[in-house]
DNA sequence: ATCAAGTGATACCTGGAAGGCATCATGTTT
DNA sequence: AAACATGATGCCTTCCAGGTATCACTTGAT
């Protein structure tokens, strides 16, 4: 098994790819870091760092292993704290996922009711995509996420939070701000898209594509954020669908028109939690918000 | 910061509630256990364990920790399967571009016979014209395009998918459908002629310039997408050159006549992508596909 | 062409930490 | 009270991680 000193070793080279800075950073010599990176390599099995004398590059085995090494280390630092906190008769962590997105939206309100409803328990907030809150709301290192479909719902139940539609972001100063009517369909068929990731943000996607009449020759970039959807509408890269709440990103130079009434379907958010709870400040959280048992 | 050592030693006491036990599992004294412990629960700063000379219990502490633990030494044992994996491409991620025309002909096959050879490993699919493709393909931001030539082969490696002839697009109830024989370069000689775009189509354009009597004082239109060519000859602007696939778009009010044989060329599709392959999904989809070494 | 600079790897040494054995301290059982 | 069970402590040895010096190699400048 390696060790978190590997770990850290390699995170610190992974990031300044360079042995030298690195070991700087980490308060150590070089040559012991370049040890440690190869017996991690050993114990792994697999090339993690392809160097030469002139550079260092992560390898795809690398860059995999780099998320779990950060992973583990934000984990084993976050343990001892919370083992603490328990001890000294606080009653508790809530661990919290939640989109960029829903942070602009729902967030906010919902830490003001937990804050009421459980004041002693602390709440740790990480900004995650709906996949990745799924994978570990499954391992147990989140307690509860605020994701979009889809999701198994034998495994997590879930709470509808909010519902909100789809906008059309385009640039600030477009010649379709200046449309005295609400926009159709026909007004965007040739403007360059800015898409949804159909990997990433499959949602989104999925709901686009069904919903609006998409012209895929026309998709000039391909992501998974809204908040970099929106920069790049910003930077007059083309157009975007977002939901409303994007309009509070304020983001300069760009301009959010309505979608036709029935057009471009409805964005859900959803709190989602593991049926198996295990952390009773959960249990306690969900009873008094009364969406536990729907 | 604690070692994966001691959160073993620690799993291992909380289950058997017994040092000695606990120690012979491990494959270690009791002694240095019980040093482990006390390190660990220093570094902690909370007591993890309530031992008098009886009984070993868990505190309330203790309980959270063993979760987070857990977690701990599941994560760290997966992931030097999953960067393994990915070195030697069993996993990871395959980004793929294609043309719009080559969508709708052989992508649909080619993404089911990858999905047998390599199936754990995600596909990214993006539609680019083959310009966009090859710079991609150059940063590496592709791993693999459905291109057509022109393309350096100094740079890049290449197979041909897929050969198929042109065919002569006209308006549905065109007096050309009703002719009783194969139509001759003759024919179309006076057809208003919607024509690819020599800057961002130069492939068709010099094919078509280089195999048919083209006449450009006919030309209506210059466009860059087969799509939009097919689009405009329904909306009976001008008859166009498109490859054969083009029939499966499905568009209405459209017919294609076969163009004699000898003339109108081939259209190639190939497969290409950078020699200097970093991908390993990318490598056993070769193998497999068996024309990596052309 | 030669030389200086930059960078990761290797050789060798040393100090500290982890593990083993022996033993202690303390509470329980008979 | 004596034997037993169990975790803690003292002491020794081994081994490993880190440090210094140096090598091997590449690149860019003179």
């Amino acid at each position: 098994m390696f060790t978190f000193d590997q770990l850290a070793g390699f995170i610190a080279v992974a990031e300044e790819l360079h042995f030298g800075r690195a070991a700087e950073r980490l308060n150590m010599t070089q040559p012991p870091l370049s040890r440690q990176i190869q017996k991690l390599e050993k114990i792994i099995g697999a090339e993690l760092l392809e160097r030469d004398n002139r550079k260092v590059e992560l390898t795809n085995a690398g860059k995999t292993f780099l998320e779990e090494a950060r992973r583990l280390m934000a984990l084993a630092e976050r343990a001892p704290a919370s083992a603490r906190r328990i001890a000294s008769g606080r009653s508790g962590v809530l661990r919290i996922g939640f989109t960029a997105a829903s942070g602009f939206s729902i967030l906010g309100p919902l830490l003001e009711e937990i804050s009421t409803i459980i004041p002693d328990v602390d709440v740790d907030l990480q900004e995650l995509v709906t996949g990745d809150q799924i994978s570990r709301l499954m391992t147990g290192e989140l307690d509860i996420g605020l994701a979009r479909p889809p999701f198994d719902r034998e495994t997590f139940d879930s709470h509808l939070l909010y519902q909100e539609s789809l906008v059309l972001a385009v640039p600030g100063g477009h010649p379709l701000t200046r449309l005295a009517r609400d926009i159709t369909p026909e007004d965007f068929k040739d403007e360059p898209l800015i898409m949804h990731s159909p990997i990433q943000a499959r949602y989104f996607y999925d709901l686009v594509v069904r919903t609006l009449p998409i012209r895929h020759e026309n998709v000039v970039h391909t992501v998974s954020q809204v908040l970099t959807m929106v920069s790049l509408v910003a930077a007059k890269r083309g157009v975007a669908f977002v939901p409303h709440s994007a309009t509070m990103l304020g983001i300069k130079g760009v301009e959010f028109l309505p979608l036709p009434d029935g057009d471009g379907g409805q964005v859900e958010l959803h709190a989602i939690w593991n049926r198996r709870i295990t952390n009773p400040a959960l249990s306690r959280l969900l009873r008094d918000l009364e969406f536990a048992m729907e």
